[in-house]
DNA sequence: GTGATTCTACTGGTTGGCCAGTAGTTGTCA
DNA sequence: TGACAACTACTGGCCAACCAGTAGAATCAC
């Protein structure tokens, strides 16, 4: 309830920050435009000041430019998003959610051994996972 | 990509239809209203008009009242609604999805044995699982 | 028929997200 | 210092979602 969850685009601008722990508008310009969807310079600037008003975003110069970091933590933020979305969606049911998204895709082995460690981990009663709040990177 | 996807509110709308197979704005505003949020009977029929019109329901006469019925298929578009959000959030990688949504709570028994079920399910290379669109309820 | 009640139709307003153009500023380089 | 290039600030437009008020139509009791 803290934290505003950010919007689509937005996610995606904080994506490229995560990933580049910081950049420059035009950074941030190149990496959506190489996705697929071209934007002007201004519109993304336009959006990075939004959200910094918003919180999401931090910014310092650096010589002419400014440079962009992300003020939300990657994992809190997808957490948020991934129960939010589950809540609203499937009224909190982790089965209802899994049967339609596995119903939609193929999942590939790898995928398939991932989901038993986490359900073995997630099996044992009490072992609180370390859940470092530092998290990596 | 044909059939298009439904707001958060419509999706309440749609939840109503679905449980009820059909109902009247009456029962849905009701329906609605016992989830804690109430609007007025005016704005859910709006919301009903523009989901008309966007072909997501119908409609037929009913003595004085209008009974809506849903004409998108719940499974179908739940699973639109599932796949969506793992490409929009997660590029599509469900084990993400999975770390971040079990991360954000407890996952009963029930669950686990559920999940492991259907990975067993999966597992099964060339299993065509009957899929049978009916469904339940 | 008349009136009261309950519904639907129509319409408008507000907000937020998204996009981009223009003007102004800053840094660089000769 | 002067001019150019790259950046930022400001502003407005557009559209979808959401909400609700008012007017009109249907129904029913009498």
């Amino acid at each position: 309830m803290d934290d505003p969850q950010p919007t689509e685009r937005e996610l995606e601008a904080l994506k490229v920050l995560w990933q580049q722990d910081e950049a420059t508008v035009r950074q941030i310009c190149d990496e959506i435009a190489a996705t697929g969807e071209e934007l002007a310079y201004t519109t993304v600037l336009s959006l990075l000041q939004v959200m910094e008003q918003k919180g999401l975003v931090s910014h310092r110069r650096e010589g002419k430019a400014y440079v962009y970091l992300p003020l939300l933590e990657k994992e809190k933020t997808l957490r948020q998003l991934a129960s939010g979305f589950l809540e609203r969606v499937f009224d909190g049911s982790l089965d209802e959610y899994l049967v339609h998204a596995l119903g939609s895709r193929r999942v590939s082995k790898t995928e398939l051994q991932l989901l038993e460690t986490m359900i073995a981990e997630a099996k044992r009663p009490a072992s609180r996972k370390p859940r470092s709040k530092g998290k990596q990177k």
